[in-house]
DNA sequence: ATGATAGTTAGGTAAATGCTTAACCAACAG
DNA sequence: CTGTTGGTTAAGCATTTACCTAACTATCAT
């Protein structure tokens, strides 16, 4: 899918913030509602109640309004999407790395030359 | 340290964008000059040079001017910064999980009440 | 019904982002 | 020396972002 493109962008973006970090490490404890996400951040309520819609959108945070209070909680799926694209680079730069190091093996052991030729 | 922070701050934001994840995903398979990124990439030169800033910035790429060409070259260790800190949230929302499973399975075996107590 | 609590909507603003073009510099090739 | 290649700098511009305040709605308690 080329929206893989488009998510992994909005998920990205989204971690990108310290507030809206600082509540998804809220919600990784466990759901609360929004005003308690509110709490700890140096902002206003409008100003939260858009960093949540963020997340929302990125799919990191689901959220139920219930009476007059909105509870939230963190989607797991979403923070592994991001997860595997990292360990997709990894492996990547990682076998690269793993063949480099054969070849500069094979070159050590075949024969006395130190390598410093051209 | 508190700096903890900006740093992550940069290295999502520079992940957040999907030029700068394709000159990632390119770095990950090899080192290139500035130019080779910038090939598949529907922009000028210019900006191309502006998501390398970003991408420096926030240590997930080094690059060195050898005559008139700048190679660049991913570095590992900034990856798995976010990588860290994604899993760090994974272990806090999966032992809350686990021990609400826990917590699930003492109520279910104490007595044969089905639980919909009230 | 009155008031407090929890959240939402609307509208505005300052700063940051992601580009562009044009001009420029340094290295190398002929 | 001249031109070309690879990169860089500067300046400008449209859009987006991250806030704010003020006003408003809906629930719940008394």
């Amino acid at each position: 899918m080329l929206n893989q493109q488009a998510d992994l962008n909005r998920l990205f973006n989204a971690l990108a913030d310290p507030a809206r970090r600082a509540m998804v490490e809220r919600l990784s404890r466990g759901p609360a509602p929004v005003s308690e996400l509110a709490r700890p951040l140096p902002m206003s309520l409008p100003a939260v109640m858009q960093h949540l819609d963020v997340l929302e959108a990125a799919g990191l945070v689901r959220s139920e309004k219930v009476g007059r209070v909105r509870t939230c909680a963190i989607d797991p799926a979403a923070l592994s999407q991001a997860e595997q694209w990292i360990n997709a680079r990894r492996i990547e730069w990682q076998g690269r790395l793993d063949r480099l190091g054969e070849y500069l093996k094979t070159l050590e052991s075949e024969g006395g030359d130190d390598g410093s030729s051209h």
